[in-house]
RNA sequence: GCGGAUGUGGCGUAAUUGGCAGCCGCGCCAGACUUAGGAUCUGGUGCCUCACGGCGUGGGGGUUCGAGUCCCUUCAUCCGCACCA
């Protein structure tokens, strides 16, 4: 019987599926193991195949666990929430809810022809009420807590309203005030300064288009990262998380966790952590008027000749003399129409304005201008900047630009030609830094400005807050109501807050969200809604919490489960989330754990990033009207029958390249008569061939509908099978690594599944021999049971298949058919193609499924004379030495050839302790 | 500009972590078989050379008996951040 994978596969997905073959249980005498992959957003197009390369990685390791004897939790759902369904929805009237169904249950029929073992029992769906009421509990949550910076975490709202009471928190700049004597909206409003959820007028990146706020993430070069619509700045009333409040404890607690290094250095980046100082600059002619800047070079004050100030800055106005106003209001109405794109574009552009005021230098008490410029953001630090062209490129570009001065405070560049950036030298002109190093400098001006009062050491963050609302329909609602302007959370009973229906999924005639259209919203007449939803990344970052215990109505997941499972032991997914997802989701573990809600302070303790999957496009190049050139006839000379054929007089040169169905193509031959098939207008084409061929040129790009290089993983399990397209997904290369899908190459991998299905079976009938296995079919064995383990153990998937394809090749050659060697091997295979190792399994008489198996151990004496083999020539024989070998006589070992001078000097009167040999030379000997 | 990664045959890659570079697969070449196929099997395949032999892990330098691997330097490609004071 030949290997019939697709009736094996059939049979044993239904198997796992009818007996529940991989449910975890939340309680086990066995270790816990939670493989996590980051669960998909169920588009439209269906999945490609690289999409499964992370699920086949994840799923490898959560079988091999399985098989090590772990509790192992493998589970997946939908981040079902996002913007397509709702611009579908948008262009068709289709609620997105049945968009999301239709596009879920799709995945879903893709994801189990592929043979994972998630326990789909516990699937999640973030769009589903009963998960979002946990998502706006949470929320909630947020809202009624704020940071404490003495206890260094979050705490209940109530016990800073305590603080205020006692006053040991001031809440006015009027101390004789009481709490109590504040009206309800001004305690509020006091409030939500400090709550972790709150309300505040907020730039935003607003993008008309779309119709609705971006985050930072979520602006690419000034346009939006879906769609690529352009987004400007604006400023509204919107929901906010204080992320910042722990950006400190999102840096340091990285140095905890196994992640790659790319993804902490972007979060690094991302938090921008700065330490400096603020200093005061008094304004000339300005009675009572400063301006507060933060520097992270105290030690160059000295060398400031300037200030600069955002545009934005709100003592512009204020301080702009007579003269300059006119040039003033010019540049900010330049900058404020200067887009954020625009801006990016030309980084290069010196722009700015004097403001005809000036600044007292706070030691020397010169006066130095205050000009305006772009150049400085409203939204970092003070948005004002002490410039110190000498030793900032930004400042000395700008000063030489409006011949502004320049002073040299710190010794070791060339200031003619440009600034001196870097923070070594010794400090001059600088009165009391003069002759210090730069970073004792740093220091003693933090002192001395500490000292005078002019300012105070400090550390900025680059990490904005997190905006929280969308004005979009598909979303989880925000549990918010308003009640004389005063925002409320709904009581816990209230939830969940069902997204409500609505006629149409576009804001409202006067601007406001889709929400606004809510018809059925219970108390819509008492109270005023809140209108936003929340954004994409509210459900996910939580997610694998809810896992642990899905169906809990009472609470979020509950204890027991959170205390068994704790963190995710191995996360996989894109990099793409480096600072998005990956952010928040540490994010709100830290913020539970604060509250005492859960017992660990990072998600996942290993993440991996898969590589992205790039399609192979291939074109066909057109000339004239229906006449296609293979690739190295463009430009030759057609012979008089192509003449003839194609009606053409000579050869064209202007060829267009168009994008071909990579499906009719095969080793970038053109398959032309399913060409002519594949769309009408090409049923008449003529085709000008090479070595009677037609060959199409190629390029690497993103797999996408429009540019026809989608292979579906669907076809390739039809056309080769679960197992095959697992083992080559990972056969393809290392798991993070980014590479091209190339469909040519699974026929080895088909090769191999047949192979190994022979190894079992003579003919028709299964094969196997109950006689003892030679050493050599257990050296065999053993070696690929080291390898393999040590690769999944290292998820290095890719030199597994390798490594089971060269067992398999060895043991056909051997001619074995022992179960002692066949059985182990169906095991170690078992992660890796689990269809055809469960179908071998039960050939070999088992009844229990390959996932009750144990994954065999090494045993090393069967390598042993594998380790360390050394061939030695001496006496005109070869022989093998051992590293630890000390078997040779100093007599034998005289005799041995010796290249090298140096080793024979060790030889003189010792005993060896160990030959190393290379070559059939000894290099060296320990003596 | 800053940061992260990657450079090995025609291609995807491997190298027990400092020990005979190129395992495994694709492709290609030759042969076998044949119900002529996009099938299967066998053998070969880094480059130069008829050969002896030489050269080879992006380039240059270094450490070492020995370097794809460690150090310095340089180039190329990809990704992330970017007027962050």
């Amino acid at each position: 019987m030949e290997y019939n994978f697709r009736e094996i596969e059939r049979k044993w997905q239904a198997y796992w599926a009818t007996n529940e073959t991989f449910k975890a249980e939340n309680t086990s005498s066995k270790p816990k193991y939670y493989v996590l992959d980051m669960f998909p957003y169920p588009s439209g197009a269906g999945l490609h195949v690289g999409h499964p390369l992370g699920y086949i990685a994840s799923d490898i390791f959560a079988r091999y666990k399985r098989l090590k004897g772990f509790n192992v939790l493998h589970p997946m759902g939908y981040d079902s929430f996002g913007l397509p369904a709702e611009q579908y929805a948008i262009q068709t009237g289709q609620h997105p809810e049945i968009t999301t169904r239709t596009n879920i249950a799709r995945y879903r029929e893709q994801l189990d022809k592929i043979g994972f073992s998630f326990d789909w029992e516990r699937e999640v769906r973030t769009s589903d009420p009963a998960y979002y009421k946990w998502t706006q509990w949470i929320f909630i949550q947020l809202f009624n807590s704020w940071y404490n910076i003495e206890t260094d975490k979050a705490e209940p709202i109530a016990t800073l309203i305590e603080k205020f009471e006692h006053k040991t928190i001031p809440f006015s700049e009027d101390a004789s005030k009481k709490w109590d004597d504040l009206s309800d909206k001004e305690q509020s409003d006091v409030l939500l300064n400090h709550r972790l959820a709150y309300l505040s007028d907020t730039m935003v990146n607003w993008c008309p288009q779309l119709g609705t706020v971006l985050a930072n993430e979520e602006v690419k070069d000034g346009v939006s990262e879906r769609g690529g619509y352009p987004v400007e700045r604006k400023l509204m009333k919107q929901w906010s998380l204080r992320i910042t409040a722990y950006a400190n404890r999102l840096l340091n607690d990285l140095d905890g966790i196994d992640w790659t290094e790319s993804i902490k250095e972007a979060q690094r980046n991302w938090i921008g952590k700065s330490e400096g100082t603020s200093l005061v600059f008094d304004v000339d002619q300005f009675e009572g008027e400063q301006i507060e800047v933060f520097t992270t070079r105290p030690d160059t004050v000295f060398g400031v000749s300037f200030l600069t100030l955002a545009p934005e800055h709100e003592l512009v106005q204020k301080i702009t003399s007579a003269a300059q106003r006119k040039e003033i209001e010019e540049y900010m109405l330049f900058a404020k129409n200067r887009s954020e794109r625009e801006r990016m574009a030309d980084v290069k552009k010196i722009t700015g304005a004097f403001t005809g005021a000036y600044a007292l230098h706070p030691f020397t008490k010169q006066k130095l201008p205050i000009w305006i410029g772009d150049y400085v953001l409203a939204g970092y630090g003070t948005g004002a900047v002490m410039a110190v062209p000498g030793h900032d490129s930004r400042d000395y570009a700008f000063a030489k630009n409006f011949s502004l001065p320049i002073l040299e405070v710190v010794a070791g560049g060339d200031l003619s030609k440009e600034s001196y950036d870097a923070k070594e030298g010794k400090i001059i002109n600088s009165d009391f830094l003069n002759g210090l190093e730069v970073k004792d400098a740093v220091k003693k001006a933090i002192a001395v400005i500490e000292e005078k009062g002019l300012g105070k050491g400090k550390t900025n963050f680059r990490l904005r807050d997190a905006i929280f609302g969308r004005q979009r329909y598909w979303g989880e609602p925000i549990p918010v109501y308003y009640k004389e302007g005063i925002p409320y959370v709904l009581p816990e009973r209230e939830l969940p807050l069902l997204l409500p229906e609505v006629d149409k999924y576009l804001p409202t005639e006067t601007g406001e969200p889709p929400l606004a259209r809510a018809k059925d919203w219970k108390y819509k007449d008492q109270y005023e809604y809140e209108y936003s939803t929340m954004p994409g990344w509210a459900g996910s970052s939580w997610y694998y919490l809810r896992y642990m215990d899905a169906f809990d109505s009472y609470t979020f997941a509950d204890r027991h489960a959170i205390d068994y499972w704790q963190n995710v032991d191995l996360y996989i997914g894109g990099a793409e989330h480096a600072t998005g997802h990956l952010l928040y989701v540490r994010f709100w573990t830290k913020f539970l754990y604060d509250l005492g809600l859960i017992p660990m302070m990072e998600p996942a303790k290993k993440l991996i990033n898969q590589g992205m999957i790039q399609g192979m496009s291939s074109f066909v190049y057109r000339i004239g009207k229906n006449i296609f050139i293979s690739k190295n006839r463009i430009g030759t000379a057609l012979s008089p029958e192509e003449l003839k054929q194609t009606g053409l007089e000579k050869n064209d040169p202007n060829v267009t390249p168009l994008h071909v169905d990579v499906n009719i193509v095969n080793n970038n031959v053109l398959d032309v008569e399913a060409f002519k098939k594949w769309r009408d207008e090409y049923k008449d084409a003529v085709f000008i061939l090479e070595d009677g061929k037609y060959i199409c040129g190629s390029e690497v790009e993103k797999m996408s509908k429009s540019k026809w290089n989608v292979v579906s993983p669907d076809d390739m399990v039809d056309q080769y099978g679960a197992d095959a397209l697992r083992l080559y997904e990972m056969f393809l290369g290392p798991l993070e690594l980014s590479k091209p899908w190339n469909t040519n190459g699974i026929s080895g991998v088909s090769n191999f599944m047949r192979k190994l299905w022979r190894l079992y079976h003579n003919g028709d009938a299964v094969n196997i021999s109950n006689e003892p296995a030679t050493k050599e079919e257990l050296k065999t064995l053993h070696k690929t049971i080291k390898k393999i383990a040590g690769d999944i153990e290292s998820f290095s998937f890719n030199t597994s298949v390798s490594n089971f394809m060269i067992c398999v090749n060895e043991l056909t050659d051997l001619k074995c058919n022992k179960r002692a060697i066949l059985e182990p091997l169906a095991i170690i295979i078992a992660p890796y193609a689990p269809h055809i190792a469960e179908e071998l399994w039960s050939r070999l008489g088992h009844k229990e499924t390959i996932t009750y198996a144990e994954f065999p151990l090494v045993n090393e004496s069967y390598l042993v004379e594998n380790s360390f083999n050394y061939p030695v020539s001496f006496n005109g024989k070869t022989r093998f030495f051992q590293e630890y070998d000390l078997s040779l006589t100093k007599e034998e070992l005289e005799k041995v050839i010796l290249t090298l001078e140096q080793t024979q000097k060790y030889l003189e009167g010792k005993a060896p302790k160990k030959i190393i040999v290379v070559h059939n030379k000894i290099i060296n000997i320990v003596v």
